[in-house]
RNA sequence: GCGCGCGUAGCUCAGCUGGUCAGAGCGUCUCGCUUACACCGAGAAGGCCCCUGGUUCGAGUCCAGGCGCGCGCACCA
């Protein structure tokens, strides 16, 4: 052995070293002493990096610690499955996909959907390997045979299932909603992937007159004064005795000269601005809330594409949103409606992802409705079906699942699960769609260029079948409510037949998924598509760990699915941990250039000291700073052992404890007492998740008691000893205390401690991974 | 607005159900190249555990209030 430990001659030998013996694979796991039989699953599902990215310091972290579990576990004696994935990541591959071709002077919307869906589909290809190699270099000991991808087809037909089972339960629906709309990624997004922002904006006052009095006005305040041309009512706080006698009363909407009404309504706060508020259900979630409890019309006056739409007027259809609230302040001025402005700072909804301001708008979009699977949810936390490590984790999500809204689960991109519904337009079906969409102005946009010369036109001059769906395959948007229906076999190129007629003139739903519509649903989806019977065995599985930042996207949909498809918890427990933020506390992130890259920490300092350093300061709850000092200071800590085990190997060659009698010495026993206190220590720690706990224990036992107590009393009368039978006591001390500290090392040091365990002479085993724990 | 959390050595943090809890790692200083390791060893300095009250025989540890900081949720136009 060398006098300087060198993990880059050992981490990939090592690692090849387990593959090739099978035991991440939970099926080869040997049995354990006496021929006893391995008995308990136990059973993680690693969260999918996404396929197409590198592995951040977060990734690091996360399969440090469920790698530290899974192999504490495999020593302890259990079937030990730790389940690998990659997932597609929908909407946030598509937005990197997208910055990748407006690089390149592209745009998405250049492309048809299939070619589209093909681009990105190779360029995960190309990548979805990466983040695999970067696991094995940490060490991560997951059963590689049972990974899974999120697009897999088995997987996909699941997430059909699921989709169907919520709609034949009428827990899934489609309806025009106010929803959350990025202008520039052109699509629908969940309320979580809106981001609040303060900003310095303005608050205009309006005067609305009332009509037949017109000299008489009720005063509005508003941020956004372009939206009042969808304006269809006003709205009042029922207490409000300012307007107690004017609610029923008619305004006169100022420059669109409509009559709107005046409401009661109890969201109106008294004390904000005049107390009376423009209602426009199309383009405020509040307003469309009110507009639903008082029947009020909604009129869209911004579209898709974030310009005035044709019901705004000829005044102002057409103008990009900014100038026409430009326009219409500019008017209302001039026809003396405009009271005042004044400066108002207030927060504005921004995309999770670009942070251009989102523009609420009606639309038919896809919803789960959420409460009864949110209450199943917390009535199983609150039974401790599913317990949440930290009870701060455990107040936040009861708090988030007590309020939480339907869920917007469709999406306007191409990258992701399509939605498995499908609609009818056979001229002869009874679902009518057909009738419905024929008259629509947009399905002969291409008229004058007159591209499909007489093709859309049927015999009686309306719109053939096909030229209705190349329409739609061309992303032709239809509003009207269609009647659907749902094939979880059907795909484009196997159509499926409408069940009302029979006919193959259907066409699916646009739509993708929210992604974590399907993987929320990942613990059974996996687990029912790997091996016949991993789902009888490893669901429930025993620990959902993930940082703190998914608890709502991912873990707490995890839940609610898990009970509703599966029947059960996905899982029993719950460890989230915290972010990893740079040596200043600053969050990392490429524009900030903080990021690092966990890879190139191992080049440098070897993946066991990378793994060591991120677990040792790690407190469970709150986010943990990283810094180069910590690694260095675990490399030192390996070095450490590695030449305490080529002291004890070179004092160990000729010794055979086989039969021998040991005679303690005082410092013996008392050595031995602190290796069981300390496993007992670890052993604990490990059961409560107090990684950091167990680490330092670990690392002080073994450097400032083996090292530098016993090492120090054993080399003496190793050298010089006092009998032979003294010799061979300290010999078997030293054997005994190094292989134990290597199995309570091993979860964290996983390279070294298996590369040393290879080197003792007659160790028992195949490899360490698969020895027996100490429990103390 | 509602909710959550944090303030302990220069830095990053541990201190679980109140009584060797005043700790660790890094950093700093002194002394040692001793035959496993200088990526080492021996030793040292450093803290009214944010403030103020309260509960208790006893409080970083529990309670209340205050100050400072961070975060999550939210339909004040």
């Amino acid at each position: 052995m060398e006098a300087q430990y060198d993990p880059k001659k050992v981490e990939d030998k090592i690692y090849r070293l387990w593959e090739e013996s099978g035991f991440f694979n939970p099926d080869n796991l040997p049995d354990l002493k006496d021929g006893q039989k391995r008995t308990k699953p136990y059973c993680i599902i690693m969260p999918p990096p996404n396929a197409n990215e590198a592995l951040h310091l977060g990734h690091a972290l996360m399969a440090t610690l469920e790698d530290i579990l899974i192999r504490y576990r495999r020593l302890r004696g259990d079937i030990a499955l730790w389940l690998p994935g990659a997932d597609h990541a929908g909407f946030e591959t598509q937005v990197v996909f997208e910055r990748k071709l407006e690089k390149q002077g592209k745009s998405r919307f250049q492309f048809d959907r299939e070619t589209l869906y093909k681009m990105i589909w190779d360029y995960v290809e190309e990548n979805k390997n990466v983040a695999q190699d970067q696991l094995k270099r940490l060490g991560a000991s997951c059963d590689w045979s049972r990974s899974k991808f999120t697009l897999d087809p088995d997987i996909v037909k699941i997430v059909y299932q699921t989709f169907k089972k919520l709609y034949d339960d009428g827990l899934v629906y489609r309806g025009p909603r106010i929803i959350n709309w990025c202008p520039k990624h052109q699509t629908g997004l969940s309320d979580l992937e809106v981001k609040y922002k303060d900003r310095e904006d303005k608050l205009w006052y309006i005067k609305y007159p009332l009509v037949g009095e017109l000299d008489k006005f009720i005063e509005v305040a508003t941020t956004r004064p372009e939206t009042m041309l969808g304006d269809s009512a006003v709205a009042v706080n029922p207490e409000d005795e300012r307007y107690k006698n004017l609610v029923g009363k008619k305004v006169l909407l100022p420059l669109m000269n409509r009559e709107i009404t005046i409401v009661a309504d109890e969201a109106v706060e008294l004390k904000f601005g005049t107390g009376a508020v423009k209602v426009t259900p199309a383009h405020d979630a509040t307003d469309f809330d009110i507009g639903q409890r008082h029947s009020l019309e909604t009129i869209s006056v911004i579209g898709q594409d974030d310009k005035m739409t044709a019901a705004a007027g000829a005044d102002y259809a057409g103008l990009k949103v900014a100038e026409a609230r430009k326009k219409i302040v500019e008017d209302l001025q001039s026809q003396g409606f405009l009271i005042k402005e004044e400066p108002y700072r207030h927060s504005v909804g921004v995309c999770y992802k670009c942070g251009r301001v989102i523009e609420p708008m009606v639309s038919e979009q896809w919803f789960v409705k959420i409460k009864p699977l949110a209450e199943r949810a917390i009535e199983a936390v609150n039974k401790g079906e599913v317990k949440f490590i930290s009870a701060k984790y455990e107040k936040i999500f009861q708090h988030w699942m007590g309020n939480i809204r339907d869920w917007n689960i469709s999406r306007q991109i191409v990258w992701g699960i399509r939605i498995p519904v499908w609609y009818c337009i056979d001229k002869n079906c009874p679902s009518e769609n057909y009738k419905k969409i024929k008259d629509n102005p947009a399905l002969f946009k291409d008229k004058e260029d007159d591209c499909f010369g007489t093709v859309h036109h049927g015999e009686e001059g309306e719109p053939s079948v096909e030229h209705i769906i190349r329409r739609l395959n061309e992303g032709l948007t239809i509003n009207e409510s269609l009647k659907p229906f749902i094939s979880v076999s059907g795909s484009l190129s196997n159509k499926p037949t409408c069940p009302d007629c029979n006919s193959n003139n259907v066409f699916q739903e646009k739509d993708t998924f929210d992604t974590w519509f399907s993987s929320g649903q990942w613990p059974f989806a996996t687990l029912q598509t790997t091996k016949a019977g991993d789902f009888a065995k490893f669901y429930p599985t025993a620990v959902m760990e993930t940082g703190w930042d998914i608890l709502f996207f991912w873990v707490a949909r995890m839940i609610m699915m898990g009970f509703y498809a599966a029947g059960k918890e996905p899982f029993k427990q719950v460890y989230l941990h915290g972010l990893i933020r740079d040596k200043d506390k600053q969050k990392m992130s490429k524009s900030k250039g903080n990021t690092v890259n966990p890879l190139a920490v191992v080049d440098e300092n070897g993946a066991d000291a990378l793994r060591m350093a991120l677990v040792f300061n790690a407190a469970s709850d709150s986010d943990l700073p990283f810094s180069e000092d910590k690694v260095i200071a675990q490399k030192r800590f390996a070095n450490k052992i590695w030449n305490a085990a080529r002291f004890s190997i070179s004092n160990l060659e000729d010794f055979d404890p086989q039969g021998f009698e040991p005679k303690f010495t005082a410092a013996d026993e008392e050595i031995l007492k602190e290796l069981d206190a300390t496993a007992k220590k670890i052993t604990k720690d490990l059961d409560n998740f107090d990684f950091h706990e167990a680490a330092q224990s670990a690392y002080h036992f073994f450097w400032h008691s083996f090292c530098d107590k016993c090492i120090e009393d054993v080399k003496k009368r190793i050298k010089e000893p006092a009998s032979e039978e003294d010799k061979k006591t300290a010999q078997f001390v030293l054997n005994k205390i190094l292989l134990e500290s290597l199995k309570l090392l091993h979860p964290f040091m996983p390279f070294i401690t298996e590369e040393i365990y290879q080197q003792i002479p007659r160790h028992t085993k195949k490899a360490l991974m698969v020895e027996e724990w100490p429990m103390g």
